[in-house]
DNA sequence: GTGTTTATCGTCAGGCAGACGACTATGATC
DNA sequence: GATCATAGTCGTCTGCCTGACGATAAACAC
């Protein structure tokens, strides 16, 4: 066959639909945004939308990501800087039904994101909210107003579970953790970080030993802050290293 | 905007491209094939194909794979049948001008795969082989027939390295080595496909220790084999582990 | 001052990996 | 048949890292 006659293929709708995830009050939230037409009307969805004619996949997810929560998305292995995020590709999910109307094909992307000084994603607060994963994933439980939690739209849950799995095995080897946080933070704020992503508790000294010990892991900065309470503590920025060798050990469950 | 209206979003051709990885007299070698029409006419690519109307990714995926190689892929953590291969989806490329003539998104997926008794992919010796990644990435060098090899075509380069990236680090955290190995395998072999894989020299008694002392790991068949010359070595199967804990350690470059 | 909270430093035992010696069982060679 | 080469398998030792946990430090609340 001639593998680019136009009638031989069918044409596809391509998406990108994003992951966005942060720490917010101890536990792992991600962006949810509520459908305003069919099909799905009123349910919680991921955020996304159609990629551009002349627009690469990466900056459709990045557009969007701006679009929907004002984050700026940085390249890959360069520091977080002010008011950015981390975003990388996640998977794609093309199932023939996964959209009822016609073949859409979306390219899902992960973003992690310090918690917003402003919480206010879309302008819409409505429309938009950050919403603990448990409880989007937990399809017949409860949200956190007492209001039965619908399922997520399409393969919206998959997508979050997916992306909720990436970042938990992915704080293990790389910094990424650091992408949680802000500019400069101290190393229980770290340490939460990874205690709500992988829901578990970590001994305070033996966390505070192997990131302090890890070389390029992180940078002091000479500051020191008490916003935790307690005994002041170092400032730390994150270094330049991005893998962990030896990684950080998530505890059995 | 409405988020589909037809006239909303832009059509894509949407493929799948394979690259298929097995061990072949202790290297790394992908399956490349030669086109035959333009553009990159002449030169060697991944396999691959159009996603049709009502299918799948994963079955376009599969289905390319059988196509090219009549490898079966089973589903992951199935152990690994005869003439079944381990394919999973790998990533995702979409620039604007990945494909010279139209907007091209390709969906990578990853195969590995035992070395095959009969190594005639497609049928004709001359549209397909097997080939050294090193000879596929390393554009400006010669195969090992001493012509010049010409890059990949498209950004199949990008793609093949990112799938050796992906089975180089997989290997270290899961049993997925053993899916280049027939359904029963030495120590040895297994030990081989490591280093093939990752270009390095393992210590064979090290080695041992560690996969015959993960639990779940391998499953000694009883049989024995002397194929390999030497003493003869005991036969194992893939055990039902999936992951490793701790990981197979990677020697320092 | 006392209690509470958080941060930081130290100590100790167990587990695992790297380096490497020793022994075993086969085929090849003389 | 003796010898050699090859590959597999079992042990030992040492150093590093982790988990468990004691102890001290520096802030705030009362």
């Amino acid at each position: 066959m001639s593998p680019y006659d136009p009638s031989a293929f069918p044409p596809f709708a391509v998406t990108v639909d994003l992951v966005v995830l942060t720490v917010r009050r101890h536990a792992l939230c991600a962006l949810a945004i509520r459908r305003g037409e069919p099909p799905f009307q009123g349910r919680w969805a991921l955020p996304g939308g159609f990629v551009r004619d002349d627009e690469d996949l990466t900056a459709a997810a990045a557009r969007e990501l701006a679009e929907e929560t004002g984050l700026i998305a940085h390249d890959p292995g360069a520091p977080t800087p002010d008011n950015g995020a981390h975003l990388e590709q996640l998977a794609t999910y093309g199932d023939p039904h996964r959209d009822p109307r016609m073949r859409v094909v979306s390219v899902a992307h992960l973003a992690l994101a310090p918690d917003l000084p402003a919480p206010r994603p879309g302008g819409d607060a409505n429309s938009a909210r950050w919403a603990p994963v448990e409880a989007l994933l937990n399809q017949g439980g409860y949200g956190r107003d007492g209001e039965q939690a619908a399922p997520l739209a399409f393969d919206h849950a998959r997508i979050l579970a997916d992306g909720v799995e990436r970042a938990r095995s992915k704080i293990e080897y790389s910094s990424l953790a650091t992408a949680f946080c802000p500019p400069e933070f101290t190393v229980g704020e770290l340490r939460r970080v990874y205690e709500a992503v992988w829901g578990v508790a970590l001994d305070p000294r033996n966390f505070h030993r192997k990131v302090t010990g890890t070389p390029g892991f992180l940078v002091p900065t000479g500051g020191t802050t008490t916003r935790q309470g307690g005994r002041p503590a170092q400032l730390f920025r994150a270094g330049g290293a991005t893998l962990l060798n030896p990684p950080m050990l998530r505890p059995e469950v």
